[in-house]
DNA sequence: CAAAATATTTGACACGGTGTCAATAACATG
DNA sequence: CATGTTATTGACACCGTGTCAAATATTTTG
């Protein structure tokens, strides 16, 4: 066996970089081969194709998102818990200049998913995973605030509200591009969902 | 003055319907000609570029839907409205088999809107201006639906979060393809807005 | 230590996409 | 009918994805 001769990783992450930065689409191996000084068929012999090498180079990132979200949400109160969840998820579309956007909701929107066309099915279920994920720790923390008396109302319905709206704002950033508008809706949708004052 | 060939609405209808179902960077040209019955060429003459034949076909989309909007925005108590709108919204979304997506947050996602990648701040500008009116259309509902003592907050701030729910639905519908979670989400949503009974 | 086995790298290739250009064709007008 | 103007057409350059066979570098085996 001949070794590879470049780090799977750190091949993952530049790769990840810039499928963030200026789409699937818009990203060619040529890109990401310079960028990690690969040629690209190492890139084909490694990873097989574009789309598996995005949807490697995304489970990667969507396992530390999950993580960052799951910290975001684990302490104080109910609405500090919230606040928290609101403030990374617009963090995160900001991060980077130009901003990259939320990668997944770029993803999704990008690929079609329809049958036929876009990526497989495969970045469908991954996109659409993260977003199931995301909505159950949302769901559970809301679930724990009920049983603090801080929340009243029924946590699934909460929660993909919730979850949507950030949907929404990933999609407001990429129109407008002002963070302060973002953190207003956020603002808003807490209030909305803990009542005016509560919390 | 030679005459054109071919019917130049008709081709915008054509191309839309394509760019709409497969993406604006999934469909090529070749396509739209070839569905169009046109050469690949008289499209560069009659258009320019594939970056300006979509602008204008999206241009006539927005128009459209935008007046129908309106108009499902236009009669009923402030529920009736905001349901209406909600409906057109979501019906929009699932049109076509297989369901098509919003062309809007499509398009929006896709084509990056950040400097220097995707397609022109031309784009961009399209898509959020048919958000702003959109945002501007529910704001006009609200602040009459005020008038009359149906609705209670900022119509500003609500108008921001419905559309913003609007959005977040489109990925959703994307992600999940999941008409009944839709139209939850979008009762939920009038719900927390107006208040539970409220209406 | 030599040689076989095996995986990686490399460069050439086919194919299809965008966009440009010059040559050609079709009409309007004088 | 001659001329100017615009539309059409086909060839081309360039870049993207993906495939393949040949060359290469290790590990394993004799």
């Amino acid at each position: 066996m001949r070794p590879r001769e470049f780090d799977h990783d750190e091949v993952l992450r530049i790769a990840f970089e810039q499928f963030w930065r200026k789409g699937v689409r818009g990203t060619s191996l040529s890109d990401i081969a310079r960028d990690a000084g690969v040629q690209r068929g190492s890139l084909y012999n490694a990873f097989g194709s574009k789309e598996a090498l995005f949807l490697q180079a995304y489970e990667r990132y969507a396992g530390d998102y999950l993580a960052a979200l799951q910290k975001a949400l684990g302490t104080g109160s109910l609405r500090k818990r919230l606040t928290a969840f609101f403030d990374l998820t617009i963090t995160n579309f900001r991060a980077g200049t130009p901003p990259r956007g939320c990668p997944t909701t770029r993803g999704l929107m990008e690929l079609g998913a329809a049958e036929g066309e876009g990526l497989d099915e495969d970045a469908r279920q991954a996109f659409a995973g993260l977003i199931s994920r995301i909505t159950a720790l949302v769901q559970d923390t809301l679930s724990a605030g009920a049983k603090h008396g801080e929340f009243s109302g029924s946590p699934a319905a909460a929660a993909l509200h919730i979850v949507t709206v950030t949907r929404g704002l990933a999609v407001l950033e990429r129109a407008f591009g002002d963070e302060p508008q973002l953190r207003k809706v956020a603002a808003h949708t807490i209030d909305l969902v803990l009542g005016r004052k509560g919390g």
